[in-house]
Formats: structure tokens, sequence, C-alpha cells
DNA sequence: TATTGTGTATCATAATATGATATGCGGTCA
DNA sequence: TGACCGCATATCATATTATGATACACAATA
């Protein structure tokens, strides 16, 4: 295993949270091999780590099959992480208003790099499972969110995130074109909204508003998610966007914090 | 540091995971030294571990401040557990219709050893932060939701749980008194559900089904809280717990494994 | 300017993690 | 039934890796 550098770095730990990273939504239990696999550890470390894990209550074990899974203690984690956040206070009781409001799901995402992470959601109606839980992670460029944020950027940031940021193909209706990107983002410079189509569902229309936060620029946003059947672009003009736009308005000057646009906060490479 | 045992046990990845649990909601932020103290660890360790939490993406770190917070990746990991546990996917769905029906908080909780804990959330009102938010833990006897799974055990655990489990005081009208948690529980075992009220919010009222799972024994509960003064006793029990029922009914035939009893899943001591 | 409370960097030492190997255990197939 | 296979679990000598005392840097305060 390669050391990162040397000495300010705890190698062990590392590896252990890679074997944490090792689940997600398409590995929901892993035995003891698979984790080795899935981490790139050689089997005697994935044994001594899993069982650290399993011993500190991170990991829980079937005593039948074996396999490893996520414990209780990562809901823990969340809790202390939205402790943590200075928006998520401000903006909950105001997302909760707004969601019974309107009847719709209504979510909370942050920047994360050049992702957005979903940081708190309010499922108004049944989705699929992926649209209502917390701490999803998708490309900013693909998504309402994202494209709004970024709305709030400088020029020639925006410009840079365009070419640069990752995209990823959904659904058949999901735009690759970077210049369509573009087009979408600077619209939303002038709307001070982004609208998107089936980009992670079909029929799905995505519309978010930017929370202004230091100095002018976005890490966050309210969104909201509707079917395009029930839907006309019209309708949402009129009867969502503006109960969004005060919500996130009404977030805003309460939130002066920066946090989380991935380069100053972020170490490693 | 005591090595736990030997050889089958990193202690380094468990010093890292002690930083991790240092973050609560009374320290949302933490200074180096504050890290150390808090982990009982000393500052060169300390300084080496989160330096690698941080290097990894765990810990945010603020350029100016130098300060430590939890990091998205905290909700990546809630994101992998919501996958990983069964229930989820089957309850989420019918709380939602629930939530909207009763257009009151709906909770989804699992026992966690002698505690609750709370694995989704449906706010339908403000109400203070905490119970907004996933992954909070709280004493099962002084809990509805807990008093409710508790119902479902054998007699013989039951009186154990009764007896042993821990309590806190919240309020000034929490339940101290075991022989008033017990008859709630009893209560419960006749009813089918259980009411507590004030334990940990005055004037707030908890109603809570077990969802049944394998053999018979709850280790989930759905949960209400509405406020006693829009409530009474018997509009509780004639609008919101049917279906409160109903919904903790269609959950468990679809659900049939076992999990987080914490006796037989978790490790260590 | 001196001082205190921080965060950061360095380094010799030994304690700790390493991973090859061996054992145990439950299935499956002939 | 017996041999086999896959996987989890245990062991142990080795040197790689973490250790923590110490020294330095920096900012805020007095």
């Amino acid at each position: 295993m390669k050391q990162k550098q040397n000495t300010l770095y705890v190698a062990s730990l590392a590896k252990g949270l890679r074997l944490l990273q090792a689940f997600d939504e398409r590995h929901t239990d892993l035995s003891l091999l698979e984790l080795a696999q899935r981490s790139g550890l050689d089997k005697s470390a994935t044994q001594r780590l899993a069982n650290t894990l399993h011993m500190e209550g991170m990991l829980d074990k079937d005593p039948d099959t074996r396999r490893f899974r996520p414990s209780h203690a990562w809901l823990e984690l969340a809790y202390a992480y939205y402790w943590s956040d200075p928006l998520v206070g401000q903006a909950i009781p105001k997302l909760i208003d707004l969601a019974q409001d309107l009847g719709e799901t209504v979510n909370l995402t942050e920047l994360s790099g050049d992702h957005i992470i979903y940081v708190s959601r309010l499922p108004c109606k049944r989705t699929y499972f992926a649209a209502t839980i917390i701490g999803r992670r998708l490309p900013a460029l693909s998504t309402s969110a994202g494209r709004a944020m970024l709305s709030t950027f400088p020029e020639a940031e925006r410009a840079a995130a365009v070419e640069n940021w990752p995209i990823k193909k959904f659904t058949p209706s999901t735009t690759t074109d970077r210049a369509k990107i573009r087009d979408s983002i600077e619209q939303a410079v002038v709307d001070g909204f982004a609208i998107s189509t089936g980009q992670m569902i079909l029929n799905e229309v995505g519309i978010a508003t930017p929370i202004i936060g230091h100095g002018g620029r976005a890490f966050a946003a309210v969104q909201c998610s509707v079917s395009a059947h029930t839907y006309t672009r019209e309708k949402i003009e009129t009867e969502i966007l503006p109960k969004l736009q005060d919500t996130a308005n009404a977030i805003s000057p309460s939130f002066q914090q920066q946090r989380g646009n991935g380069i100053s906060l972020q170490g490693g490479a």
C-alpha cells in the first residue's frame, strides 16, 4: 500500500475508511472477500480492519452469513453532520412549510466539489427510492440545483465548470451536450432559477433556486421535483417558482457562512 | 492506548473513529486540541489522525480557523446505510402516504441495543430541530416507539428491559419510575400500540405501533408526534391510531428479516 | 515587546500492523 | 459417504509503521 507522503498520514485509518466506502446502493452487504476485493486490500488486512470496525460498532455482522453491513452508527454520523452544518438549521423549518404548501417533494442541496449532494429531503409523494433519501451525490451539471448554484458564479468560473465538470448519462434524455448545459446555466443567470427535464428520470422536472451565501455565491439550492405529466412549464412558473424563490430568499440572509465548495475545504489530491 | 486484546484489532483505526465520534449536537466544530481532549488522544496522534481524515475527505477544515467539521462524506455513509437496511425501502412509500394523510410528523424508528434510533423522519410541521433530523438515539424505555417494540417481546425480556435499560430525564415530566414504564408497556401488550406524553418535550404526545418482524418480535416501529394542545386522547385514538396501525401492519408482512437487536449483531464489549 | 495559546513539523525508537501460512467449517458434487 | 471447494478464522516472525516528545511557527493578547 502506497504511503501517501509520510509521517502525517495514518495508512491503517485510511484503509479502514476505504472499507466503509465499499458499501453503496449496489453493494448493501459484503462478505469478507468481497470487502477485500472492493477495497483493494488483501485478505488479512481486510480481516483485521473489518473486525475492528465491527468491534467498534461501525459494521454489523450477520451471525449466520458472516456478511458485513453498515450499522446504525452511520446514521449517528449523519446526525452529527446536521448539527454542524449551519445552513440546515436555518433552512429546515422553511422547507417544511414550503413542502406542505406545494404538496410536492422539496429538497435542500449543497455543492460538494463538482457534484451536488442532497442534504435534506421532504418527500410529499411516492417516488423512486433514491429520490427519498439523503446523501445522494449527482454531477452538478446534470441537475437543476447545480445549474442554479453555478449561475451565481463569476462568468469565468461558470465557463470552466461547464467545460470540465463531469457529466453522467442517466436517461436517454440526459443532456450530454455541454453547449446546451451552458445555455441552461446562462438562462439561469438571467432568470434566477434553473429548470431541467428528464435528466435523472424520464418526465421528471426539476426546479431550483440558489441560496445566496458569502459574496453573492451560492453553495446551496432549494429544489423541487415534479412530474411533467401534471405540470406544464407555465404551471410551474406560476404555482411553484414564486414560493420556491421566496423560500430560498428567506434562507439566504440568515446564512452567511461559506462551506463546501470543495476547493478550499477539502484536502488531499 | 489499550490494545483491545490483540492482533485482530487495529488500534489506529479505532482511534480515528473516536475522532469522528467526538462530534455531536454540542460539538459541531472542533479545533485540534479540542479534538484531542474529547477523544482522549494526545496532541500528536490527534494531529496525524485528523490530518488523515481530512486528506481522505472525512473532515472538512476551515482554512482560517483551522477547525474541523464533519464533511459531506458523512451523509454519503447515511446514503449507503439506507440502501442496506431492508426495512427502509419497504416502509418509506407507506410512510409518505401516512404523513400526507395525517398532516402530522411521522417517524420510522428501529431498536438499537437499548436505545431507539430515528431512521426516517417525515416532518409536516415546524418543530424543534432535533425532531427533524435522522440518526437521533434515545433511551428506548423513554419513548413510545421503544415501548411499542418491547411490547412484542416475551414477558421475561420485557421485565429485564424495564429493570436494566437506561432512562434519561429530558423534561420535568419524563417518567423515571420504572413501575410506571412497566405499566405503560404492559398496556401496549394489550392495546398493540404505545402512547407517551411529555417524555422528550413538554406537551408532546408520541404514538407508536410496532412493525412485527421475525418471530413476532418488533425491532422497528412507526411513530407519530403531535401536540397535546391540539389532540385529546380520544382524537388521537380515533383519527391517528387506525391509520398508524394500518401502516405498520402493511409494512410488517413484507419485512421478514431481523436486524439491529444489538445483541447478536454487535461485537465488542 | 513579551507571552500565551495555538497549529505545524521533525525524528529516533519500539511498538504495531503486516501478510504468508495454517486451520476450521459448511456447503456441493460425484 | 468422502473428497473437495470456498470462505472465514487463527497464528506468528518480521520490519514497516505509528508513536509522542520535542522544537518551531504563528497569531492574538496583554
